[in-house]
DNA sequence: ATCCTCCCCTAC
DNA sequence: TAAGGTAGGGGAGGAT
């Protein structure tokens, strides 16, 4: 078994972090008379310093953002012109230099001598550029200086250690899902600094101060949204496609290629038989049989213009050429996205943070408290924050007002683009009528198909339905929304603080795998990225799922789309954890005791994701940068041990999972809307006896360690959780199927024992143990015809 | 009732 | 060629 190593590196950087470290470690002792309390001020060292960080740096940004806080000075998320006073940077690439030279851009390591020697050093001698060459360390590709551009590169092997993050960089949904989760924890962070200054809202108190006893009746909700995002800020620096049909997409030509294994026709019947309808636009896209080469990229965003063609967003390339052939393409830029991101938020929140970050291009905001500050007509406000944001992002954006997020939404749908607009409460009847169900927020394809059957086009139709009959179409909630929404309700309020629940890596673009070993080989790399998404958020979880998608029997051999995932099956299976984890080496042992007994062809894989759910929190009370400046003293060796410790325990749901020729263990999607297809489920390769008997017992945890787990359990847990004792129950009841019976004695007896030892006896205590006992003997009658003899260690 | 897992749906 | 991610709400149906 080959083990790959890290393969860095090649540009000699390991001597520049002993070198960092060196230095952290000697500010280690003045770092701990700080406060341990990250951001708060301990003096003004930095005052009038504005940094903002470029690329990788060690403090990495993060960390020099506290110690900005701590010090005085001030973090900006992006290069403010005209503001931004320092770059802090260690390494830029080709085509980010250039931009350094208008603006001065140093070295961290100013920032951390500066704090050591507890003055403020001249940054000139810690800037990055000097004349025309880069001081230290050399800059990275430097061997790529080859006239020949290097991409035209054939994609990657899914089993390219570098596959994962090609595709990251290229794929839109990972920005904008990215993005999004970055906006709502930048809300968080502003709303938790309760210095937060907010001049826009100052500014228009003194210009409009209050009437006195006037205050707004009703709740006023605000929700922004900038125009056709990506491409309004594609075009600021191409005035001359302004005004033309435009989108954003990776498609090059609008060209497609034709490709072995391809069979659209086939493919668009096979997805037909699994949903009950076509793929939307699928009849556009089936006239392309005739036309073999459609690109089949898709727009991420299109113009004003390109939308009168009944071009929108999601769009495939070749069906939108269909509708405009003048389209025009523009290629993505995601760090300007970002940093108009950035923009925008700041823009509102100058006036108030009563924000729900939404996306990157999008939030509500709560104007209920800033209109008693201050007598302004709501529309006069939306003008001046619309032209605000125009004149620092160069982009335009849409408003909307309503007394709830809905109407919110819906108005601004009415205004754009580059417009603002008030439903207010005595409009809604008559705003609603006429509107198409699908503009309802959260009514999409499947709710809105299903409805057009029942003959409901419109909001108004669909007032018509009573409520129970909705409920009995779409549930007991669904229902009372869709009956609410449709008439304009809505009670939910804004959702200022967001709490991340789970977090995963999905990829299902690329995947193409040639044997086990490559699919091993991928879900170690998936599972890598899984571990530091955690650890970027310091979150470890109890709960590991593992999302598959596999090739329909009755899809073709390749997709229509190059790379895409074709029609699939789709396999969902998790594992519930005794205790939380984090670590790759423990996520991918789930992963691997997931996969292991499904048997499936990995050639046949067309997605993989992983997601980690009941996040708590890892390591509360730490404090990283206190870790950083402190460290380096010692190679420490404890942190090895404290990672040996024994794996967490997990066991599937009821224990089951190695009663391999059961077919519910393979979980396969239902097909929706098609009761009458119940004859059979889509075939699956069938799960294959364990070849070598042994392997899938060998992911489980060894008994002694579950032992132990017990052990702590007990005596760590204030009463047992009904969830542990499941997992409990589940894993012994593994062991007894695979007739490890004295494991199984051996540890109830030693699960007895640890009950019994609790200084307290309780009662729900020895209930749990009876109960499992309980369990585990109904198990054994079933299995074997006869119980273990327990009757020294029972309570009675 | 309530919880659990697997799944569907939606949005950007 | 092309980059079809990701998080949350909620329903179905079985177990407790
Ligand atoms: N199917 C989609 C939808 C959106 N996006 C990206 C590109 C969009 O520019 C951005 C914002 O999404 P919006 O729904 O706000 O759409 P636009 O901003 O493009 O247009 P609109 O003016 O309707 O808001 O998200 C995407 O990549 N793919
Ligand atoms: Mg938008
Ligand atoms: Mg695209
Ligand atoms: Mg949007």
């Amino acid at each position: 078994m080959k083990r790959r190593k890290r393969e860095r590196n090649e540009n000699g950087f390991e001597d520049w972090g002993g070198y960092m470290n060196a230095k952290k470690a000697k500010l280690s002792e003045q770092f701990k008379v700080e406060s341990a309390k990250a951001g708060l001020k301990v003096d003004d060292l930095f005052k009038g310093v504005k940094i903002f960080v470029n690329g990788y740096t060690d403090p990495s940004a993060d960390e020099l953002r506290i110690l900005m806080m701590q010090h005085g000075g001030e973090y900006h998320h992006y290069y403010r012109t005209g503001n931004t006073t320092h770059v802090i940077a260690t390494n830029l690439p080709d085509s980010k230099l250039s931009q350094t030279r208008t603006s001065i851009t140093v070295k961290p390591e100013w920032i951390v001598k500066s704090i050591e020697a507890n003055k403020l050093l001249n940054y000139k001698d810690y800037l990055l550029v000097t004349g025309r060459t880069i001081s230290q360390p050399p800059l990275l590709f430097t061997k790529q200086q080859s006239n020949k551009s290097p991409t035209k590169l054939p994609m990657k092997n899914t089993a390219d250690d570098h596959f994962i993050d090609e595709f990251y960089a290229n794929s839109r949904l990972h920005h904008i899902s990215t993005m999004g989760a970055t906006f709502k924890e930048y809300i968080n962070q502003l709303r938790s600094n309760d210095r937060h200054a907010f001049p826009g809202r100052d500014h228009l108190s003194n210009q409009y101060p209050p009437s006195s006893g006037k205050m707004l009746a009703t709740k006023l909700i605000m929700h922004i949204d900038m125009d056709c995002f990506f491409v309004s800020v594609g075009l600021r620096d191409k005035p001359h496609l302004v005004g033309k049909p435009v989108a954003v997409t990776h498609s090059k030509s609008g060209a497609g290629n034709a490709r072995d294994g391809v069979n659209l026709l086939q493919e668009i019947e096979s997805y037909r038989n699994r949903l009950g309808y076509g793929p939307s636009g699928s009849s556009a896209w089936s006239e392309s049989k005739f036309s073999t080469t459609a690109s089949m990229a898709e727009i991420a965003s299109c113009s004003y213009e390109a939308r009168k063609c009944g071009i929108k967003n999601g769009m495939f390339v070749g069906q939108a050429l269909k509708l405009c052939p003048q389209l025009q393409f523009i290629h993505y830029d995601f760090d300007a996205y970002k940093q108009v991101s950035y923009q925008l938020y700041d823009s509102v929140a100058r006036y108030t943070l009563d924000i729900e970050a939404v996306s990157c291009d999008e939030m509500y905001v709560d104007l209920t408290n800033l209109f008693q500050a201050i007598d302004l007509a709501p529309m006069k406000f939306a003008a001046i924050l619309r032209k605000e944001i125009l004149e620092k992002t160069g982009c335009n954006s849409s408003v909307g007002f309503g007394s709830n997020k809905l109407i919110a939404r819906l108005a601004t749908k009415k205004a754009k683009p580059n417009g603002q607009y008030w439903i207010e409460d005595d409009q809604i009847e008559l705003f609603l009528n006429d509107l198409p169900l699908s503009e309802l927020p959260g009514v999409g394809r499947s709710t809105t198909h299903k409805l057009k059957e029942l003959a409901i086009k419109t909001c108004g139709d669909l007032q018509l339905l009573p409520l129970q009959e909705l409920q009995k179409e779409f549930g007991k909630k669904h229902g009372e929304t869709l009956y609410n929404a449709c008439r304009g309700k809505e009670e939910k309020g804004l959702v200022f603080t967001h709490v991340k629940k789970s977090v995963s890596t999905d990829v299902n673009y690329g995947i193409r795998l040639r044997n086990d070993e490559e699919r091993d080989i991928f879900l170690m790399n998936l599972t890598k990225e899984t571990a530091k998404r955690l650890a970027a958020i310091n979150m470890k979880g109890k709960c590991v799922t593992l999302k598959l998608m596999v090739r329909s029997k009755d899809a073709p051999e390749e997709s229509a789309k190059y790379m895409g995932h074709g029609v699939c099956d789709h396999i969902t299976k998790s594992v519930s954890l005794l205790s939380a984890i984090s670590s790759t080496d423990d996520i991918y042992r789930e992963v691997q005791k997931i996969i292991k007994p499904l048997g499936l062809d990995s050639k046949e894989l067309r997605g993989v994701g992983i997601q980690v759910s009941r996040l708590e929190s890892n390591a509360p009370v730490k404090n990283r940068l206190k870790d950083l400046f402190a460290a380096n003293s010692k190679p420490s060796t404890t942190k090895d041990i404290v990672q040996k410790s024994p794996p967490p325990i997990a066991v599937e749901k009821d224990g089951k999972s190695t009663s391999v020729t059961k077919k519910s263990d393979v979980n396969i999607d239902k097909v929706p809307h098609k009761e009458t297809s119940h004859s059979k489920d889509p075939k699956i390769e069938q799960p294959k006896t364990d070849p070598e008997g042994s392997s899938v017992q060998e992911s489980y945890l060894l008994p002694a360690d579950l032992r132990a787990m017990i052990g702590k359990w007990v005596e760590a847990e204030e009463t047992p959780k009904r969830r542990d004792q499941r997992i409990i129950l589940g894993y012994l009841l593994h062991l007894c199927k695979a007739q490890q019976i004295e494991d199984v004695f051996i540890i109830l007896k030693a699960f007895y024992l640890y009950v019994k030892r609790r200084r307290k006896m309780q009662a729900d205590w020895t209930q749990a143990y009876q109960k499992i006992l309980e369990s585990v003997q109904a198990s054994m009658v079933a299995e074997y015809g006869g119980k273990l003899s327990m009757e020294e260690y029972r309570f009675l």
